[in-house]
DNA sequence: AAGTTGTCCAACCGCATGATG
DNA sequence: ACATCATGCGGTTGGACAACT
């Protein structure tokens, strides 16, 4: 029954290769061919077992393989191709000619996630990112505290506190108008209870201060009459208004076609839609073209209208803000100079 | 200069899948 | 049908090296 066992890998050697190890393996297989992996360390006098000469071929010695580090449009291709099809590493290095799966899995965990995470970008699902931590960090770059009681401050908020609560709610809500906003509202909503009510659902929802004894610190004061307008109403009109949409109004100067797809954005932006971002300039192949059309369908045909696209959504937040100046600029400064990565 | 910490990447491990006897 | 093998894939590790203190 079965195949019998071929040899014994019990005594092989692992750990790195020797040049003449590699010698043996390169010579062997220019002669011979590859074959079978499993018997090809016994014939080439190579005391390792097959697998290892594979891995060692496949992601060395291979006469193809591309030396060097990655091309800035390979790195873009990376993690276009990484939004569509995940960690499917050999997959995406069939796009790069020259690169192994090994290789880009390794660039794409020690630089590429990284680069992701400083702005803000989830490089596992490339939304931005959802995480508490990250949240309270930009939070805390806004200058705000989330538990008022260990923010005496917090209850003396003035309409400037109001409006970075409310424009970080909404930036949050914008970014993702899916499971973001639950969260989001977990950790912005007390605080904004606090504010406009003198409530604050921590007390309620954290067993810590439920039936406890910490006296209410809020004196009662409703700021919210303040506004003719609801807190929303307010930071949704004037959010946009202080960044692209309000630069163009002044300056009326032609808007770029990646500017309009954003404005395009803000008229959208009542049913909570962002753009449809697009693939930026990469080189093209057949199978990336495919994999961008299926993409596109997907995107079609999906309930989030939310892009995946690490490029656009940079675009979104970089470059229109280098030509208007607009509030993205000061919050992504922040979160990029001082909000640290969490692993 | 020495020790510590961080980064990079080659190689390994375990698992899944299809092929084979 | 079943056991075993061969291969490929993705996650993880560990060592070499660099940067920092």
């Amino acid at each position: 029954m079965g195949r019998s066992p071929c040899s014994n890998e019990s005594n092989v050697k692992k750990g790195p290769w020797t040049p003449e190890e590699d010698e043996k393996l390169m010579d062997y297989i220019s002669k011979h061919g590859r074959g079978t992996w499993r018997t090809l360390p016994k014939h080439a006098g190579l005391n390792r077992n097959g697998k290892s000469c594979r891995l060692r071929w496949e992601n060395y010695l291979r006469p193809d393989i591309k030396r060097g580090k990655l091309t800035e449009e390979e790195e873009q291709l990376i993690i276009n191709l990484h939004s569509v099809l995940g960690n499917k590493w050999s997959k995406i290095a069939t796009s790069l000619p020259g690169r192994t799966d090994n290789e880009i899995k390794n660039y794409w965990n020690t630089t590429i996630r990284k680069k992701l995470l400083h702005m803000g970008i989830d490089p596992d699902t490339h939304r931005p990112r959802t995480d508490l931590n990250h949240l309270m960090n930009l939070s805390q770059l806004l200058g705000m505290s989330m538990n008022p009681w260990t923010n005496p401050t917090g209850l003396q908020a003035d309409v400037t506190q109001l409006a970075k609560l409310q424009v970080l709610q909404n930036m949050l809500q914008l970014m993702n108008n899916t499971s973001l906003i639950s969260m989001s509202n977990q950790i912005l909503n007390p605080a904004l209870d606090t504010f406009l009510n003198g409530t604050n659902t921590f007390q309620a929802r954290d067993p810590m201060f439920r039936g406890s004894e910490y006296p209410n610190p809020t004196t009662g004061n409703n700021i919210a009459d303040l506004f003719s307008q609801t807190p929303s109403d307010y930071s949704q009109q004037n959010f946009f208004k202080s960044g692209i949409e309000k630069e163009n109004e002044t300056n009326h100067q032609e808007v770029p076609s990646d500017t309009q797809n954003i404005n395009t954005s803000q008229q959208n932006q009542a049913e909570n839609l962002l753009p449809p971002l697009v693939v930026a300039s990469c080189p093209r192949t057949t199978t990336f073209d495919k994999m961008e059309s299926n993409y596109n369908a997907a995107q079609k045909s999906t309930e989030s209208p939310f892009s995946t696209n690490f490029e656009a959504w940079e675009k979104f937040l970089i470059e229109d803000d280098e030509a208007s100046g607009s509030y993205w600029k000061e919050i992504l400064d922040l979160t990029s100079t001082s909000a640290s990565p969490v692993s």
